[in-house]
DNA sequence: GCAAAAGTTAACAGATCGGTACACTTTGAA
DNA sequence: TTCAAAGTGTACCGATCTGTTAACTTTTGC
């Protein structure tokens, strides 16, 4: 199995799954839209299954990555990083594919919490959860984990604001939210 | 048409969709789980997409009426208000039966924003904000729409933390955030 | 008590679901 | 050049999907 075939196989299959869902997405609408067959598909992974976390491990290193990165070119100080964090966010929002987030997606579409598929998604909340604690131990904050949690939280609830709310601004306002809690918590 | 039996299918059908999801769930099986036969549910109901709708109509209004009134037991002035419904999410979360929010999950699995599920969701969505944005004025906020934008947004992120992640507080600490609000937009 | 309304069971369409089988072609390295 | 690995197309499986049909029973209002 070559490897660059599998890995566009994931790639593209990971567009289909956030632009359709996956309840909604059969594994023949992936034949068509992968350009991948069906045969070849099964032979790298038994079970549909097994592709959705495929590409959800790649969405959630992509994600991550590129969340980083943006914020890293942001900011340098840790408080600041915490804030651009919204700005990146933003600028999420506002692209033409946005669909909201793929794991809140994957746990409200497979909602038992020992399902394969929502434990990873749970892992991914997790990862940035510890990222943003880490990020809130070096800013000073006296309770590092709690702004943490806060500052995650503010993060999903602007996602969600997002995809469902209109005439607003979510990714501003939690910004100008993160900016109390910071006050509070540095100060 | 006796109403009751079709207000007795619509509200099983409910308990179904929100325990299992809306794809994952067929026909077949409301037949069972409601013990509604397929002919007179589709006596009620043309298409599927009608029951989930209504359905949702049904969650909407049992929601808001118990969230309110939870609210105004709870508290008396407009400020208390927005901080104890925070302490009724927690009730919410820590049930048995709490699967996350209804209309999160129905706008992940209908994601066309034209959809007339998603529309609803949104609406319901909008509701909440319109509920609060009025509390907030009673309050005397600065800034009313914002504020209420600011605190259903903690309301979304707490719900979607209460789901994914463990280990944490999520409706303590989104009420700890509403605080920091409250002190800024009201001071 | 009787007709109409509302309900039931059960079988059935036609499409799609996840997944498999088989025969064939392309690719890459020795 | 050759040969195995990897990929393709297509037909197919049984199950399940939404939705329909027909014959029958229960409930309800008058």
């Amino acid at each position: 199995m070559r490897p660059n075939k599998r890995d566009e196989l994931v790639s593209k299959a990971l567009k289909v799954f956030y632009r359709d869902g996956f309840h909604a997405t059969g594994m023949d609408k992936l034949v068509v839209e992968t350009g991948v067959s069906k045969t070849s598909m099964y032979k790298h992974f038994r079970t549909k299954e097994e592709l959705i976390l495929a590409a959800l491990r790649l969405r959630d290193e992509n994600f991550r990555e590129w969340f980083f990165k943006r914020i890293n070119e942001m900011a340098e100080t840790p408080a600041e990083q915490i804030l651009v964090s919204f700005d990146a966010l933003k600028e999420w929002f506002e692209e033409d594919e946005f669909r909201g987030c793929m794991f809140i997606k994957a746990g409200a579409e497979f909602q038992d919490r020992d399902h394969p598929i929502h434990v990873q998604a749970a892992e991914h909340k997790q990862l940035l959860l510890d990222h943003f604690t880490a990020v809130a131990e070096q800013a000073g904050a006296r309770d590092p984990q709690k702004l943490a949690c806060q500052i995650v939280l503010l993060q999903e609830g602007a996602i969600v604001s997002a995809v469902l709310l209109q005439n607003c601004d979510p990714a501003q306002d939690a910004k100008d939210a993160a900016k109390n809690l910071l006050a509070t918590a540095l100060g």
